[in-house]
DNA sequence: ACGGGAAGTTTGACGACTCAAACTATAGGC
DNA sequence: GCCTATAGTTTGAGTCGTCAAACTTCCCGT
């Protein structure tokens, strides 16, 4: 397969693509996601754009081929897969594995990958709620809003959580936020830019809107 | 740690040394097990030297240092632990599991490491009988001897394959040969170079003396 | 005890990836 | 419509690991 570099190149910019209304990534943001200067990643999106994986041109934006597309879901799935077999079979913190699935797909052949799907049973979605790619590329988006956008005394389950940052996620737990749990929004309070929730054992928290952003719900009826 | 290719070094150092009657290993078997040139070894050698990793000087034998031993017992200790879950867990072939691993004992980190340990129940072996290194860096390796040195009507069980190549494996296999089963030594040919081995289901295999002397046995009484 | 071949070393170059810094295009404010 | 701040590009250089090929040292067999 391509490169360690390479891959990290593609995974930041489908990720920056599916962020941006326009579904291109800038230099910029590339550089910054990579951790590299904007040099670098000019030069690293020219090689990708010479070997067919992404689309570019001169002071345009950076968005994937379908080759590109490809290559990126598959670099997905294995990450998703191997964040679901660190919490679920090696009992690892969901806050953790993120950065240890950084490390390690990049180490996964398709023989162990496959294996590793039949082992955890063709999981659907990982530890945080981000669905897992299929072997041929096909990747499912349920329909979820965001916690920010849910009114006073919506009810749901919590389905999947965007920012995974360690100390995020460890908060939310911290406050019986997990995925899969009810929750129930208690009240909003646009001039605190405040929302809050109310946890499966009862207890409440209080997110700021941009966190509550970044939680996605399953709405109920 | 140390970078990927100085841990390959430093694995291919370690076993050369402990094959050699000298303890030391020769740039050319080094260039050789690591796939390179033997300039390029060279060149290798001086840096491992010079972070004290390896002891050396020009047109001298090569051996590890006690940081080096301690780091190559590290790369062992991950390279077996993932071989027995790639077996135990993932439940894929002890023939391919080898190179799989090959890939894999560079991205394990710490962490995952001592889950992946725990998950397996620590384990003292893996699947091909090789004695896993202990979190503190101690190997046991027990008292065995190769099959090629077993006299007629010797009887024992199969403790370790040391040939790892794929095609080796499976032969073994193929005629019941696997670790931990019984077996008994039928004939020994030494005109033929041949010893005749009755597997614990009753078949007969002929090997080698170069193969029979890969392949350990605990004796019995 | 020496001559030749094997083992080891050195050198110069290259590809992948990176940075710093000089440079250029673009778009928004006035 | 110009002018500057920002985003993007280019260039020159450095590191890491590699090779090919020229060169040196060692040691064995006669």
């Amino acid at each position: 397969m391509a490169t360690e570099t390479v891959e990290n190149y593609l995974k930041a910019i489908y990720r920056l693509s599916l962020e941006s209304p326009a579904g291109e990534a800038s230099m910029t943001h590339i550089a910054a996601v990579v951790g590299v200067t904007t040099g670098t990643a000019t030069s690293m999106v020219k090689k990708l754009a010479s070997a067919r994986l992404a689309k570019y041109q001169r002071f345009g934006g950076v968005s994937l081929s379908a080759k590109g597309t490809r290559a990126a879901l598959d670099i997905l799935r294995r990450h998703r897969l191997v964040e679901t077999f660190l919490v679920e079979t090696l009992k690892l913190d969901w806050a953790v594995v993120h950065d240890e699935a950084e490390r390690l797909e990049h180490a996964i052949s398709p023989l162990v990958l496959e294996a590793l799907d039949r082992h955890l049973g063709n999981p659907s979605f990982d530890p945080h709620g981000d669905p897992i790619p299929s072997a041929d590329g096909k990747l499912l988006e349920p329909r979820v809003v965001p916690l920010s956008e849910c009114g006073e005394g919506a009810m749901g389950r919590l389905a999947r959580v965007l920012d995974q940052r360690e100390e995020s996620l460890r908060f939310l737990r911290r406050h019986g936020l997990e995925v899969a749990s009810r929750i129930a929004v208690e009240s909003v309070e646009p001039g605190a830019g405040i929302i809050v929730v109310r946890a499966e054992d009862g207890r409440s928290v209080a997110l700021s809107e941009v966190a509550a952003s970044r939680v996605l719900v399953q709405v109920e009826e």
